[in-house]
DNA sequence: ATTGGGACCTGCTCGC
DNA sequence: TGCGAGCAGGTCCCAA
C-alpha cells in the first residue's frame, strides 16, 4: 500500500503528533509484527521518549532517548493511527503504543505484513538505509541519476521504477502513473529510453510523488492506507491510469489496458505510452 | 543473470 | 444464495 507520497504523509503526521512524548507500554497480539522478538523490543523502547520521526524511501523511522531507533514497514495493508486511548479499537490493530496521558498510536495490519524492528543504533541504521538507491524529490536524484539507471538496465522500465535499490519509495501505483504522464510503455527497457524519454519521465516522477503528497496519499479501498487520523487520501481522485482498466483515457479517449508484469497489475493507454 | 512463482495473511468482488 | 478463483499499494526466497 503505503508508497513515498503516504508514508510522507504519516511521517509528517506523526511528527506533529507523537515528538516529545515517553512510551508507557507497548501492547500486542501480533509477535511477528515485532522484531527481532517482542521482549528484546518492549525492554528496549518501555520508559523512552521519542526524539525525531523521519522517513526514508518506505520506511518510518523514530528515534528514542536512548540511541535506539523503530523501523517500521507498513507493506501492503499497515496504518499508524493516533488516537486518544478511549477511542474504541481501530480495524485489525495489533500493536499499540501506549504514551504517558491519554494518547497512543496504533499499528494497524489487516494481513499483518506489516513489521516494527528494533535497531540498536545509527551504524545500524545506516547498514539497512544503504540499500535504497537515491530518494526521490532530493537532491540525491537528479535526472542525470535516473538516465545512468535506466541506462544500465535491461529489464522493463516500470519494473526499474518500483526496484528498492534503483529508486527509493517508488511502488506499483506511482510507477504506473509516472509512466502515463511520461507516455512511455511499461514493457519498454530502461536501457532503450532516449533522452528526451528520460527526461520525461524525471518530471513525471516528480509530478505524480508531489501530487500523491498534496493530496495526503491515495487510498483506493475501505481497508488500504489511512493517515494518522485515520483519514482516507485524495489522490486516487486523480489516477490517470491505475485501477482504469477498461475506462477511457484522459488524454485521448482509448481504453486503458491492463498486463501483468513482474507479477502485478500494470495499466496504460496503448496509444498515449509507445516504446518508441 | 533474469524472471516467474509462491509465501507471508486477510477479505472483498466477480463469475458461474 | 453459495463457492471458488482472482485480486490487492510490498518484499523475500527459491527454482528454472
Amino acid at each position: 500500500m503505503p508508497e513515498l507520497p503516504e508514508v510522507e504523509t504519516i511521517k509528517r503526521g506523526l511528527q506533529e503528533k507523537i515528538v516529545g512524548r515517553k512510551i508507557e507500554d507497548v501492547v500486542y497480539d501480533a509477535p511477528k509484527m515485532l522484531l527481532p522478538n517482542p521482549k528484546t523490543l518492549l525492554a528496549s523502547v518501555v520508559g523512552t521518549k521519542i526524539i525525531k520521526v523521519d522517513r526514508k524511501a518506505k520506511l518510518i523511522l523514530i528515534y528514542l532517548s536512548n540511541g535506539n531507533i523503530l523501523v517500521i514497514h507498513l507493506k501492503l495493508t499497515g496504518r499508524l493511527i493516533f488516537r486518544s486511548k478511549k477511542v474504541l479499537a481501530d480495524e485489525w490493530q495489533h500493536v499499540i503504543f501506549k504514551f504517558e496521558g491519554d494518547e497512543e498510536l496504533r499499528f494497524c495490519d489487516l494481513r499483518k505484513f506489516g513489521f516494527v524492528r528494533l535497531v540498536i543504533d545509527k551504524r545500524e541504521l545506516g547498514v539497512i538505509l544503504s540499500e535504497f538507491g537515491p530518494e526521490p524529490l532530493t537532491s540525491e536524484f537528479t535526472e542525470e541519476k535516473l538516465g545512468e539507471i535506466l541506462r544500465r538496465s535491461s529489464k522493463p522500465v516500470k519494473l526499474v521504477l518500483i526496484d528498492q535499490a534503483k529508486i527509493a519509495g517508488v511502488g506499483n501505483i506511482y510507477a504506473n502513473e509516472a509512466l502515463f504522464w511520461a507516455g512511455i510503455q511499461p514493457e519498454e527497457k530502461g536501457s532503450r529510453l532516449s533522452g528526451n524519454q528520460v527526461n520525461r519521465l524525471y518530471e513525471a516522477l516528480n509530478k505524480v510523488l508531489k501530487e500523491g503528497i498534496r493530496y495526503k496519499g491515495a487510498t483506493e479501498s475501505d481497508r488500504a492506507y489511512r493517515d494518522v487520523e485515520g483519514n482516507p487520501g485524495k489522490f486516487q481522485e486523480h489516477f490517470a491510469v491505475y485501477g482504469r482498466e477498461g475506462e477511457k483515457c484522459v488524454r485521448c479517449g482509448t481504453e486503458i489496458k491492463r498486463i501483468k508484469l513482474g507479477g502485478r497489475g500494470t495499466f496504460f493507454c496503448p496509444r498515449c505510452q509507445t516504446t518508441s
